[in-house]
DNA sequence: AGCCAATTATTGACAGAGTCCAGAATTATG
DNA sequence: CATAATTCTGGACTCTGTCAATAATTGGCT
């Protein structure tokens, strides 16, 4: 639905234009995907774009929460469509494949700290680090690249 | 106590040297300290270090579960003194000011993920973002650099 | 103590991700 | 259509972190 993402768009006060546009599909193709991947996706898309553009469409979406970032360690910061929910992620230590995972304890408590040190807090972040399926044979053959040992 | 790290290094296989000793004594003094902080205050200490024996020290140190390595999005990654226990951050948005936070949820909660997508999960890592009591009264009558809008 | 082999540290170059800037092009609006 | 504002382009630049070759230390042994 192109329409609906250009008015998705002009609701939050941006302008409609056709890197944005691409960068939205280029999610709804591809979850999860790094800022350099969705260049390449939407050049494939509309031709050409330059990587200031990209990086101006993800924060400009990401400050309107039309599109979360997340950043996990020693990985570029992927994107997602999938806002609204505060669900979390696994990723997977050899190949660094990336899934969703709904919240393990009910609906919103991801955000009780036992002891909050007085912080108020407004947001938790969790990241699983495990091996996905595809790679458990494997490492079970090889110790794999756990870290650089 | 100076003598115990060394003994605990010896124990782990490695050299005593003194870049380590200060490395590991500065994160007694400042946990959750940057690469280049802990750079700077083993300068303080012992007059010189090269940046590289820094990392390295702290690589080796993080491979062998002296000291914990934490990523937080948009920082630089953070060390800190603590192990063993499993528990988490909270860090401020305003100031970047990071705090520990013990689980939420009783003891090993963090390790279930309501459906791991097969994966097997052997870390979770929670960070909690929020504002800290010093920041509290300021956002309050300015919104701050939240993003920067 | 003094020496040797192995481990570490230093130095400098380099890579990836992201940001900043100024001018050119495009967009929404009257 | 014309205007003002916003957005895109292209290139330079910063910040973390890593690699590789050479010099210096450490720890065990005599």
């Amino acid at each position: 639905m192109p329409a609906n993402s250009a008015i998705l768009l002009r609701e939050n006060g941006l302008q409609v234009t056709a890197q944005r546009l691409s960068v939205l599909r280029a999610l709804t193709v591809r979850p999860h995907a790094t800022a350099d991947e969705i260049a390449e996706l939407v050049r494939e898309d509309i031709g050409t774009v330059s990587r200031q553009a990209v990086y101006d469409s993800l924060g400009l979406l990401t400050d309107k929460c039309l599109i979360r970032r997340i950043q996990p360690a020693g990985s570029p910061a992927l994107y997602e469509d999938r806002v609204g929910d505060n669900h979390h992620h696994v990723i997977c230590r050899q190949c660094g494949k990336t899934s969703d995972v709904d919240c393990a304890i009910d609906d919103t408590p991801c955000l009780t700290a036992a002891d909050d040190s007085g912080y108020e807090i407004d947001e938790a972040e969790v990241i699983f680090w495990g091996t996905c399926p595809d790679c458990l044979p494997m490492s079970a053959a090889a110790p794999a690249i756990k870290k650089k040992s």
